[in-house]
This record gives C-alpha cells, structure tokens and sequence, in this order.
DNA sequence: GACGGAATTT
DNA sequence: AAATTCCGTC
C-alpha cells in the first residue's frame, strides 16, 4: 500500500532511495560518486576539494568509464555522466561550482536527509540553527516508532508521513545497500571495490561512525556546524578520522590514511557507530562552542553521510531527540503548539544551545567508536599518482580541538557574503521543444527510428520548469508535490497552443523561497512565487482542517483517509515549516493527546531568539501569526545563510522534485557488493548509545538487526 | 566545458 | 524516476 497514510513518509520518494529507485534500482549516479570520494583509491580521480561539499572530478573519462561500468553502461563518457549530473540541479542534490572546471558540489542538506530523514537538517536547505538547536539529550519519554511493515516501508509517498514509517523503511533500505547492476555484478563492483577490502572499508567507515556519526548527532550538530568547517575539522569534531584505532581509513597512497576521505563532508559515515556517540551525545565539537549555533551560517551537514554502505540506524532516543528539536524548533518559528497537541509525548525542550554540551566529547566518542573496523584494505590504487592535489587537509590526528580552517571566518574570501537573493523570476518564453522545432522544420524525430508520433509524453518533462514549490529541502519537494504550479498550467496551456511562459525562481536552491517579510494578506499571487500562493492557499484552507482535526481528537494512527487529512493538514497547517520540521508534523503517528508543551520562549538568548520575538512576531508568538510571514522571516534568515554558501548555481526548483510519486522498490534487494554490506548489518547506532539503553530500545535495534540482516540475505539471492 | 531540452531506455 | 543519448547553444 501506498496509502500515504499507511506509511509514514516523510520525504520525497526519491529522497528514500539513495540505492535504488524505483525508475532505476540501480545505484543512482549522486552516490556512486559519494562512493569514490569516499575512497581513497580514487582520489586521483575523483576527490573533495575546495568548498564543503565540493568536489572536483580529476579525471572525467575515469569516472564515467567507472560509472558505465557500475551501470554497465561501457558507452558512458564524461558528457553523459555530466548530463546525469546536470539534472541534479533541480533536485538541488548537486550544484556546480562556477569557474571551477569539473568541479561540483554536493547539497547535503538534501543528502542528509536521503540518508536521515530524520534528522533536522534545517530547512531548507538553510539550516536554522536557532530554530532547530540540538535538543538536549533527551530525557523524557521515549519515543517509539510505529510498527511499520515492509509493505509499509516501501510504500512511496510525497508527502510528509511519520516519521516512523519513514524510520523503517530508510532503515531498511539503508541495509540493503546498493546494487550493482550488471548483473553479475562482477565487473562493475570491482571497479570500485575491489575485493573484500572494499568492505573492509567501508565497514570501517561505520564503525568507525560512531564517533558522528549518529544521525541524531549529526542532525544536531549540523546546525551548530560552521559551514566552513573544514572536512577535516568535521572529522574531528565528530571524531571519525580522528579515531585512531577507529577509522579504517585506507591509507592513502600518500600515505595519509585518514580516513576514507580527506576532504569529505561526511566525515563519518552514517552509519552508527557507536551508538552512544553518535546520537545522542551531542556535539560536542568544539566548533560547537567556539561557534554558538546563531551565528553559523548554515551549512549543509556533513554529518551524516549518504553514504551507501550505510545503514541508516536509528534510536529512539534519536528519534525523541528530534521531536523535540522540532518541537523547539516549532516554536521559534513561532509555529502555532497547536501543531503539537498530536505529539503528547513530546515534551518541549528549553531551549538550549549545544554549546552546553561538553566539549570533548567527540573525542572521546571517536576512541570508543573506532573500533574495529579495518577489516580490510583495498590494495588496489588508482594507477595515477597521487596527485598533488590531494588536499593535505586531512587530519591525521585526531585533534579535538577544532581546526583553524573550518572555523574560519564565515565570511571566507572565496566565499559571497551572505546576500539575500530577492526571489527572481525569469520571464522568458520558452525554447521550443525538440518536436516542436522539428515539427516546424519537418517533424521527424531526431533519432531516426522512433517515429511514431504521439509526443504526449514528452511534455511532461518539461513541464517541471516553472515553479515549484519546493522549500529548500526535501520538504520543499514534498510540498512540492502537491502544488500545482501555474507554470506547468501554462505550458499545458501552451500545448494547447497558448504562449508558454516559464517562470522560474532564479535564486539559488535553497532560495527558491522568497525571503522578504510581508504580510500574507497582501501577498500577491500574482507575481511571486506561484509557490507561495499556493502555499497560502493551501495553507488557509489547511487550517480548518487543522482545527477539524483536532477537535476529532485523537484520530486512529492509521486511517488512511485520515491519514492523509492529517498529512494533508499536518503539511499545510503549520506555516510551512522548514523541511525539516515537516516529517515531524507529519507524522501521523505520533500519539495524540494532550501534550504537555511547555510554551517555551524562543532561545533567550540567541539573536534568532530576537527573530522570532520582533516585534511584529512578539506579539504573534503566542498567537497565530501569519504563518506566511513567519516562515519568511526564518526563511529569510536561513536564506541568507544560504545565500553565503550557496552560489546561486542553483536556479530553479522544478516540480519534479515535487511530484515523485514513489514507487516502491520491489523484491529484489539490490547490495552493494562492496563488502560492507554484505556480510553482516552493521551494528546499530545506538546500541551502545549513550544514554542508558533501554530495553525499547534494545527491542528496536534487534528488530532492526534482523531486518537488515535478512535483506542482506535477500539482496543476496537477488 | 557547461547547460539543458527532448526522446528513449531501464 | 533516474538515467542515457543526442544535440544545439553559450
């Protein structure tokens, strides 16, 4: 089923299918790259460099020909690969580094939440670091997932669900690891991992984890980061590479074994390492403290990486942890509690600021995770030299302090200052399509063969281009999904033999969103983003339901109908939320009933915490603000943060992202043959997590277990 | 080289 | 849905 309702989704589908998808079950090109940064082998091909998140492909005829192997593709070349590339703009995962030939650079947020969709990745893209602060570790109620089943995993759906259900389906899917498609499988795996050793590493790499890697942990952390951050000094705040013993690293030609990846964003993999680390205790980093989470401007976390060995692990400590952040979260963007009453459990958190967490943590964090991983090295090596690009930047000890060059200034020389980027849109008519000119000069296909006319189908790719909605992140695309844009009217319009405008946001990714401040009632539909308009429109009318809802009281935890009210209303009803709150809004199931929410002041003494307290907002606190105007103002912000980070590569947001419907992946379990995956599941996160374990929790991570283990078996077969 | 539309394939 | 192919334009 796919009943949105019955699942709990909380993101895009695509957003789920970091191996596979249901359009190509096939590893999808963003993580195979991920694959090759992360290994040393291939740094000469391919490394991170420059800007978080960055990397450039030092050798494009390499990586595409490892590419066509790994899709068993041999006629695959650089152009194609960088087509494949290019529509990663739109989904805003990648965006390219202007100027910098070759070079690209990774959207984590829009990762992270592939990989975490639980995690708070700020919305939008734009982290909000005030709103969406590291709750403190939790105390309080443990949080339970719902039972989902597979069935239920798979299930696609667009819009936001609960949590829960997304929970286990990543997690499940995260076991499963990645294909190799040819089938065999043979050559293609081994062109990236190359015998066992491949696994060794990665395995390593989850170990090894457990000094970040919790998602938990790194979601948390992601607001705090500088989005600065050397790669290096993320590892060593998170403790990956610093972990001696722990990280696996292969060591590099250079001799720098660091970890798998010097340059890496993701400095731990996901994958849980020590449990305890990672997730719940916090970020100890001392980037954490150095940099109180208001002023950092946001960066995509890094945290948790997308990785495909992966396994998504999750801990319901995690889990409370992030309700609560959310919650907390809620409130400073003075979103209405009433978004909470169906979340009882929940209580809200003060508001904290991570600093508080002690520093030093991490360290010790990456002693205890480090662990074991090891297991094997890869001899193999790229045939060319090293290079000397590599950056140097590794660090080869684990440092806890944090390192002077992430920290750096905000404001890097490389880097913009942070400019609002009004939200633009591009005018201009539309180029005509391939049949159109064709029609025009003779209506025969392109490619010989196909001639057949009916083109029907090709209009619907191209009608993404007007403006989606997509909030920044994933969410956004959620949101997305529902909108219909007044552009993709246009151009059916305009199939039709209306003119056919294409309106897009020029802004950058995270951008789409127009950041200025205005009162909803004024709102202009008409020029703006049609998103927005949607937004309000939708919004409007959400609230009634919202109120409806409620006064329901408590619904099932699954109707389907209900479910998908309450998504429905969930989605809408709190002003739109940053991405990253909306999963948690969602998700439906989450208890109802009263809950104890502890209205709890803005982050007193955060600057943000003045944000929400403006006086235009102040009064609305309590109240309902225009929910519009809320979330531009903390849109707003974030953009800015953005804004710095991001180039404006990225332009517009197509409705794709918006509409996936998602499919659910069928039997066959696609593994990585890297080693990693296949032999056994990777330990849960939070297994040895901090906090006491909990029986529950226990429980949890053995269901877990045996899932994985169990896909793993299956993906075997397949 | 980079971009992105269109048609096709998986 | 996500690529893969081609290809025209910058």
């Amino acid at each position: 089923m796919k009943t949105p309702g019955d699942t709990g989704f909380a993101f895009p589908e695509w957003a789920y299918k970091p191996e596979s998808s249901p359009g190509s079950r096939q590893i999808q090109l963003w993580h195979f790259i991920l694959e090759l940064l992360r290994k040393e082998e291939y740094h000469d091909v391919i490394a991170w460099q420059g800007d978080y998140g960055e990397f450039v492909i030092k050798d494009p005829d390499e990586v595409a020909r490892l590419w066509g192997a790994r899709k068993c593709k041999p006629q695959m070349n650089y152009d194609k690969l960088s087509r494949a590339l290019r529509y990663y703009y739109n989904k805003r995962i990648l965006h390219k580094t202007k100027g910098k030939r070759f070079t690209y650079k990774f959207n984590f947020n829009k990762l992270v939440l592939v990989n975490y969709p639980f995690f708070d990745v700020g919305s939008t893209g734009s982290s909000v670091p005030q709103s969406a602060p590291p709750v403190p570790t939790g105390a309080g109620t443990h949080f339970r997932f719902p039972p989902s089943t597979p069935s239920e995993v798979l299930s696609p759906n667009e819009d936001l669900r609960s949590p829960g259900g997304m929970f286990s389906t990543v997690a499940r899917r995260m076991a499963r690891g990645s294909v190799s498609d040819c089938s065999d499988g043979t050559s293609v795996n081994s062109e990236i991992e190359e015998g066992n050793g491949g696994a060794g590493e990665e395995r390593g790499e989850r170990s090894v984890s457990g000094g970040g890697g919790g998602p938990g942990g790194g979601g948390n952390y992601r607001s705090i980061i500088h989005p600065r951050l050397s790669h290096e000094a993320l590892f060593r705040m998170y403790g990956g590479p610093g972990n001696p013993a722990g990280h696996p690293g292969p060591r590099g030609p250079a001799g720098h074994r660091i970890h798998q990846e010097p340059l890496s964003p993701f400095p731990v993999s996901p994958l849980p390492g020590p449990p305890g680390a990672s997730l719940l205790a916090p970020p100890l980093s001392p980037a954490l403290s150095m940099t109180p989470t208001s002023h950092l401007p946001y960066t995509p976390s890094p945290t948790l990486s997308p990785m495909l060995g992966s396994h998504f692990s999750f801990n319901p400590e995690d889990m409370k942890r992030y309700l609560q952040a959310h919650t907390q979260s809620v409130y400073n963007y003075g979103l209405s509690p009433r978004a909470f009453l169906q979340y009882p459990n929940i209580v809200i958190p003060q508001p904290h600021r991570p600093a508080a967490d002690k520093p030093g943590m991490a360290s010790e964090r990456a002693e205890r995770g480090g662990g074991g991983e090891r297991a094997g090295e890869r001899h193999h090596h790229p045939s060319l030299a090293h290079s000397a690009h590599h950056h140097p930047q590794l660090p080869h000890s684990a440092h806890s302090h944090p390192h002077s060059h992430p920290m750096h200034h905000p404001l890097h020389l490389g880097e913009e200052p942070p400019h609002m980027s009004p939200f633009k849109f591009k005018l201009q008519p539309p180029p005509l399509g391939r049949k159109q000119r064709d029609g025009q000069s003779q209506g025969k296909p392109r490619q010989s063969s196909l001639s057949s006319g009916s083109g029907s189908g090709s209009m619907s790719s191209t009608s993404g281009l007007g403006s989606s909605l997509s909030f920044g992140s994933d969410l956004s695309s959620a949101s997305g999904s529902g909108v219909i844009s007044a552009s993709s009217s246009t151009q059916s319009l305009n199939s039709a033999g209306l003119p056919k405008i294409k309106v897009e946001p020029i802004s950058d990714i995270e951008s789409e969103e127009e950041v200025e401040v205005t009162d909803i009632s004024d709102e202009d539909p008409d020029e703006r983003d049609n998103e927005f308009e949607l937004f309000s429109a939708r919004h409007s009318r959400i609230s009634n339901h919202h109120n409806h809802h409620l006064s329901n009281g408590t619904a099932a935890a699954h109707h389907p109908s209900q479910d998908e009210d309450l998504d429905e209303d969930v989605f809408k009803a709190p002003a739109p939320p940053p991405p990253g709150l909306m999963p948690f809004f969602t998700s439906q199931h989450a208890h109802r009933g009263l809950t104890t929410l502890k209205s709890e002041p803005v982050e007193p003494g955060e600057s943000h915490a003045a944000q929400s307290q403006t006086p235009s907002t102040g009064a609305a606190q309590g109240k309902c603000i225009p929910l519009k105007l809320r979330f531009k103002r903390r849109w707003s912000e974030d953009q800015r943060m953005e804004a710095s980070q991001e180039e404006s590569d990225d332009k517009k947001v197509r409705p794709e992202e918006g509409r996936n419907k998602g499919r659910q992946t069928n039997g066959c379990v696609e593994m990585e043959e890297d080693g990693e995956d296949g032999d056994s599941p990777p330990p849960l996160a939070y297994e040895g997590s901090l906090s006491a374990p909990l029986a529950s929790h226990r429980r949890v991570s053995a269901e877990l277990h045996r899932a994985t283990a169990q896909l793993s078996l299956e993906n075997k077969d397949c």
